[in-house]
DNA sequence: TATTCATTGTTAATTAAATAACAATACAAA
DNA sequence: TTTGTATTGTTATTTAATTAACAATGAATA
């Protein structure tokens, strides 16, 4: 890759990229229904934006469609997939494998080329050892030996709570690149490790809110 | 209510609104520790965000704190759940008692009084009928019914992907006020219902990037 | 008592994101 | 062939969100 393509990456709006990942994802699932190209309004009505943002992040990630065919979904595919996809596979490892690490595993497992769910870490004694939704399950003592053995890059994090602050101790410690973190305890990282943070219940309390709004708003009328 | 205070609520960004959430989340924590005041530097710390953004969402919802002293934080936590919460508790189904649905159920258990999961759903005979962490676990096929009779506003849809369109229409012929799905196929509802999407994924993908940028950076100095 | 300083609250400025506007174009229909 | 139309691609505008700037103030300190 050239520093010309590293500077469009780089300039990429973050709203942009994580549209990107949503456009893709889109896309596959028409292609595998069959479909070979799409309008800009079909991507947007997909998913709840306008068809001139789609058309403008497209523009910003260089690619053309044909004009009243729409866009070819193979190529567009391929293409966000060499922007926001890796060179070689990421390797990730979850920490904690509860409820939430289970679900996370089963859902994207076999699903991205570019992204490999490695390795699971937990320390209840039950699972260390075994083998969970395909991936072996480490006890945590082993956190930092494994992260640099499997050449793993990122680690999500999903214990309790009281853990976090620890668990992301130790996968700064072992070198980690990048961290997502669901759990409800914001973590502190250094600069150069990418880190985002998701808490479920903040989704719940916002739908929550908007319920309520609109149901002042309706008793007022 | 007064129409005033309602016009506040419909003026607050959206932004905040997610950030109202996370300071009440932070704040509880902190006042659990024993904590009595706390400054906008600190809660801006353990979100990652500026002092003054804090300051700017707390003024925006009209809260003032001592100066020298900061916040007091259980003012605040009641402020903020006076603007955020219900005033009735607010029902809540969980679709799909899978390993997200469990994890979800466990995770929102008894942390917030106004909301309350009060049914989950699934098709796996197995589960229907039985008590998944403390709620009862019903048939799809009573859907529609029990959420009339229970009263439930939110559907929360953690099921399989190719069930998501089917589920979310019975939610919504169901009579739902808000639908927060999990699932990676975006749904479409009428304007009335308040939507929120989330996919993992998209964020495991989003920290795969920026660790990739990140990587190309070094290796180009 | 006067001065310094840390902190809040608020307006102004900036930046980021989304939307609108519209030219270009190729296909379809007349 | 001409006209109309649907669609893309791009620049301009607007809106939303964040950050900067700074006045106000009251506690701590000299």
């Amino acid at each position: 890759m050239n520093s010309q393509e590293e500077n469009i990456l780089k300039s990429l709006p973050h709203k942009t990229i994580e549209r990107l990942s949503q456009y893709r994802r889109a896309l596959l699932f028409c292609f595998d229904e069959g479909k070979t190209h799409i309008f800009s309004h079909e991507i947007a009505r997909i998913l709840h934006i306008t068809p001139v943002q789609v058309r403008r992040d497209l523009m910003l990630i260089g690619y053309s469609g044909t004009l009243r065919k729409g866009y070819n979904i193979q190529e567009l595919i391929d293409l966000i997939s060499t922007i926001i996809d890796s060179h070689e596979v990421m390797n990730v490892a979850i920490v904690g494998m509860g409820d939430l690490g289970r679900a996370l595993v089963n859902y994207v497992k076999g699903k991205r080329h570019k992204l490999a769910i490695v390795a699971g870490f937990d320390n209840n004694p039950d699972k260390i050892g075994t083998v969970v939704a395909d991936i072996p399950c480490y006890s945590i003592e082993r956190l930092s030996k494994m992260i640099r053995e499997k050449n793993i890059q990122i680690g999500i994090i999903s214990v309790p709570r009281s853990y976090t602050t620890d668990i992301a101790a130790k996968l700064v410690e072992a070198g980690i690149k990048g961290i997502l973190n669901f759990t409800p305890k914001p973590v502190n990282v250094p600069d150069h490790i990418y880190l985002e943070e998701y808490d479920m219940l903040t989704s719940l309390e916002k739908v929550a809110f908007y319920v309520k709004v609109s149901q002042e708003k309706e008793k007022s009328e």
